[in-house]
DNA sequence: TGACATCTACTACATGTGTAGTAGTAATTA
DNA sequence: TAATTACTACTACACATGTAGTAGATGTCA
């Protein structure tokens, strides 16, 4: 029986750094997470171990198979269906949907003409495909 | 001499509940605040009272003066200063500037060409001004 | 096979956040 | 003024998150 499928995963800043590396790695130990890491802010191994557990509880990440005593894991989530979560969640916070989001990023100058552009060209070749 | 301006606070999904009411308010006491916000999630007086003591200590309300025995808040934040700090914070978190985010938001249907039509309006208007 | 390295499974602990209770004081009212 | 009410200043506490240490098991190499 397949275990759960965890839908709502949000994780928090430091699971999504250890995701990343992980959906960077496809699957790999903890040691090949936490090298994989961008020097800079590398936690410590038992840091990268205590972070990837919880993933695990939360149904996030699993355990695939063992090489040498070492257990491999790899992603349950997707980095979509994460962004997604986090992105709900954060619009929740400040109350309100896309529209007061895009709204600021745009009269703080956070987003230019030509970001739009993009936007829009996106969002055509989406419809049309 | 005025106290520290708090360049940024970033409230806390509670902390900008109370400071929605209080912007709204404009300014009050606990009493006026907690009484003002959504019977849906209001919380009791002490929270209320908790949150603002936080806020204080945060320099993002002050009190300003008494009415009876009750003491007057006010914010010390603008909502776009508060809003501004989150969004970074956001950014940071979700590792990316705002294209990430907003490719995201149309790849995931969060984001309409209409909605992008308002945008780009608001774009000129505000370059325009 | 014995020493050394590596991993795992636990435990620990500070800080932040949500949530609220309590004791005591100040204001209001009968 | 005595009783009641409202507020303030503190204290408390659970859960989440970042951060890491330790003990013991397992694997590897000389």
């Amino acid at each position: 029986m397949a275990v759960k499928p965890a839908r709502t995963v949000k994780p928090t800043r430091l699971e999504m750094e250890i995701l990343d590396a992980l959906w960077k790695l496809g699957s790999g130990s903890i040691r090949e997470i936490q090298e994989s890491m961008p020097e800079d802010r590398r936690p410590e191994y038992t840091t990268v171990q205590t972070i990837v557990y919880r993933l695990e509880e939360k149904n996030a990440v699993r355990r695939t198979r063992k090489i040498g005593n070492a257990h491999i894991f790899k992603p349950l989530v997707s980095r979509q269906a994460a962004l997604g979560a986090l992105i709900d969640d954060f619009l929740g916070a400040i109350g309100g949907g896309t529209a007061p989001l895009m709204a600021h990023l745009v009269e703080s100058g956070r987003i230019k003409a030509a970001d739009l552009k993009e936007l829009e060209r996106l969002l055509r070749e989406r419809g049309s495909k």
